[in-house]
DNA sequence: TACCAGACTATTTTT
DNA sequence: TAGTCTGGTA
């Protein structure tokens, strides 16, 4: 047994009753800040102090990076043998399982992650090859019902069995050729990694046996936002020893929209009747006043089991308001605000966070940054591993490894272009598929050569060649040297090279900087070095797993990527009806009581300071709309707001001296009384939120309008199929009812 | 076959 | 607005 020793006197009861609990069934029901990561990390330390093996424990995170911090936390506890913990996402948990024992259903140690971008163009590929037309069918729609039915464990035989409506019947088709195209190309997507895991385990019971006994203790955070598939994975991993920790915040499930069911954080107290259940309900991050501000928020939301968080911390400053003309006015008041508190030397930059619902929104804030030499950090938007020239990379990479990798040989065989058309494109699918081989086999096949012409011929040639060289170098299970060989020979470098431009030089550094990875991958001891598993770590990197963690810099990031972090002090920007909650949620409880969690989970996010700012007028899409201010601003209680300095008077709420102008009078969703004069000169014909009656399309709810001339663009959400509308309403004639 | 210009259109969150 | 797609031309 080794000397761990933990502090269990500086815990409340609750997480001490949470850290000690024995086994069996466990839910830790934990508030946001109530010390969660704490009780987890705690709860391990003290399995492992007790004698488990560090190895027959898995902890499942929501991030790669959150697996990280808690390995390095327990390390701090027990020491190196932490590093034996199983600790990762589920979907690199899945892949892990699958490529030991994946065999058994049928998958090859080999394969290959597609991401989303891939799935898209193989969906693409085969809508057109089935004649759609991509605009009726669209393989985004399609994918996500494909995603959904995997999450649902239908396989496409099941699917079609069910299929209704002639769009599921055309989705269940597709569905099939795509489960055939993945499999030729040796590839498993997403949603496939989580679903063949559950079948492996179902359906072999020599391997379920083998994982079932590994595994004494399983844990699983942020429980809120797991789905079907991964909620029996859990039960499955656990199913022999029944231990089985998970811990959730139904206030905070924000991935309703990717299959995520909070629905299941009830049901696992179905399934387990004999579960201890524990409320972790003290906060120990933030004030009183911001904690009051969120949970003003979240209490609209209709079924959620009532929980008030407390908290011993001082009420703190007032949240602060902060109204401005326009999106560029607020990015403004924010880097003032920051400059602001640097001067006085209250905090350093790297104490502020910025958060928005939509990376769209980043641009303009970066670009007050950077005008205004604000050091700061962008967590997410073009994601690294998603630029141009990482793909190409990353793609030949693939081939190199996985030559049936379908989706990677298009991207690559005519990048930089060799003269492979479409035409010669088209050819050669089509001998691949009268000798029933792989696209690549074919392309290196000497009878398909004749076929074609001098010029692609040569180009075919050179293509292979760069890659049987780069095979060639596998064995030494180092990546550089293949990736400098593939960026090499392949003409990649040459070409920008001869580009001489700024963007060009751009993308050379970028690669420079993959190089950077490999390199650093390759000297990783911790790793087993092989090119197949550098290609899964890049697949299932997400954007705040590459945050850089030192630096004093401002973060900029999403709401969504915000979970689970805190920070001394947080913008939320873009606090308007139709940014935030999103346009597309308005009209939608459902919808609407997720962008309500969302900002409950962003508010909850600071720990000192919380600044909620809007723009009356914001382009989007390049035209003025003018968006009243979120009803979330509205729903906070007047005694812990106040108006920021320097915003705007005249249209501002005014907030402590105007009292009875605040109450959370709601039609439609928001305070009307309150809503500001959009311009001087421009009255919009509706407000957002209204209903509306169209004579085609039946009754929808206005999104937003935008001045036109001596007319109004009036954008409008229909339920179905119709969706949202723009349109021009002396045109549509809309009736306000 | 490659490339360019202009049209078009779709706008969330991400493992 | 910006990214994607299409169609025409070299």
């Amino acid at each position: 047994m080794s000397t761990i020793s933990l502090d269990l006197e500086s815990l409340n009861p609750q997480q001490r009753e949470a850290v000690e609990h024995p086994g069996g069934p466990l839910m830790i029901v934990a508030g946001a800040g109530s010390g969660k990561t704490r009780v987890i990390t705690y709860r391990i330390a003290r399995l492992i102090g007790e004698g488990c093996p560090p190895y027959r424990i898995l902890a499942v995170t929501f991030t790669n990076k959150a697996a990280k911090e808690m390995r390095e936390r327990i390390e701090n506890l027990v020491g190196p043998n932490a590093k034996d913990i199983w600790m990762g996402t589920f979907h690199a948990l899945c892949a892990r399982i699958l490529r030991m024992d994946g065999t058994a259903i049928g998958i090859d140690r080999n394969f290959v992650v597609y991401d989303d971008s891939e799935q898209l163009s193989l969906i693409k590929d085969l809508i057109k090859s089935r004649g759609f037309d991509d605009k009726a069918i669209q393989p985004r729609g399609v994918l996500s019902e494909i995603s959904r039915a995997k999450e649902q464990m239908l396989t496409p035989e099941k699917y079609a069995d069910r299929a209704s409506s002639f769009f599921e019947r055309t989705v269940a088709g597709i569905y099939k050729d795509y489960q055939r195209r993945l499999q030729n190309a040796n590839s498993l997507d997403f949603d496939d990694l989580l679903f063949k895991a559950v079948r492996l385990l179902e359906e072999s019971e020599s391997v379920r046996e083998k994982y079932q006994e590994k595994f004494l203790h399983v844990l699983v955070d942020e429980y809120q936002d797991v789905n079907f598939t991964q909620y029996r994975l859990a039960d499955l991993l656990a199913g022999k020893n029944k231990n089985l920790t998970v811990v959730g915040d139904d206030d905070q499930s924000i991935y309703a929209w990717r299959g995520a069911d909070v629905g299941l954080m009830m049901r696992f107290t179905l399934d387990h009747p004999k579960a201890t259940l524990v409320t972790l309900d003290q906060n120990y991050r933030s004030t009183q006043n911001i904690l009051s501000g969120a949970y003003s928020v979240v209490k609209h939301n209709r079924g959620r089991n009532d929980k008030k968080l407390w908290t011993s911390n001082d009420s703190g400053e007032l949240i602060q308001i902060g109204e401005t003309g326009t999106e560029h006015d607020e990015a403004r008041l924010v880097v003032d605000r920051i400059n602001h508190e640097i001067r006085t030397g209250r905090h350093t930059y790297g104490d502020f966070a910025i958060l928005y619902r939509t990376n769209a929104q980043s641009r303009v804030i970066e670009e007050a940054f950077l005008t205004h030499q604000i050091p700061h950090i962008l967590v997410g938007g073009q994601r690294f591993y998603d630029r141009k020239e990482i793909k190409d990379m990353i793609g030949y990479l693939r081939v190199v490894w996985n030559p049936a990798d379908e989706v990677s040989l298009r991207r690559t065989i005519n990048t930089p272009t060799r003269g492979i058309g479409p035409t010669a494109f088209q050819k050669a699918q089509a001998f691949a598929d009268h000798h029933n081989i792989t696209l690549y086999e074919a392309f290196t096949n000497p009878q398909f050569e004749q076929e074609l012409q001098k010029k692609p011929l040569q180009g075919i040639r050179n293509y292979r060649k760069t890659i049987e060289d780069a095979r060639e170098m596998l064995e030494t299970g180092a990546v550089t040297p293949i990736l400098k060989h593939v960026m090499q020979q392949s003409g990649y470098l040459d070409e920008l090279r001869a580009e001489r431009t700024e963007d060009a030089q751009n993308r050379l550094d970028n690669l420079q900087e993959l190089i950077n990875v490999t390199a650093q991958f390759d000297s990783d001891p911790n790793q087993d070095h092989n090119l197949g598993q550098f290609l899964e770590t890049v697949a299932l990197v997400s954007d705040i797993d590459s945050m850089k963690e030192d630096g004093d810099g401002v973060k900029l990031m999403t709401l969504h990527s915000s979970k689970g972090l805190e920070f001394p002090v947080v913008f939320l920007m873009g606090l308007e009806e139709g940014i935030f909650p999103h346009s597309r949620a308005l009209g939608n409880d459902t919808e609407l009581e997720e962008e309500r969690r969302l900002c409950y989970v962003g508010m909850t996010r600071a720990r000192k300071a919380l600044y909620l700012t809007y723009a009356r007028r914001r382009s989007q899409y390049g035209q003025a709309n003018f968006n009243p201010r979120s009803r979330f601003i509205d729903d906070l209680p007047r005694e812990i707001i106040d108006q920021m300095p320097g915003t705007t008077m005249e249209t501002s709420m005014s907030v402590v001296s105007s009292a009875p102008r605040l109450e959370p009078l709601r039609s439609g969703g928001y305070a009307i009384t309150e809503q500001p004069k959009a311009t001087p000169s421009w009255d919009p014909p509706f407000r957002v939120g209204q209903k509306v009656n169209h004579r085609k399309f039946g009754i929808g709810i206005v999104v937003s309008c935008a001045p036109l001339k001596n007319d109004a663009e009036v954008t409008v959400a229909f339920p179905g199929a119709v969706g949202i509308k723009k349109m021009v309403q002396s045109l549509a004639k809309l009736e306000e009812i």
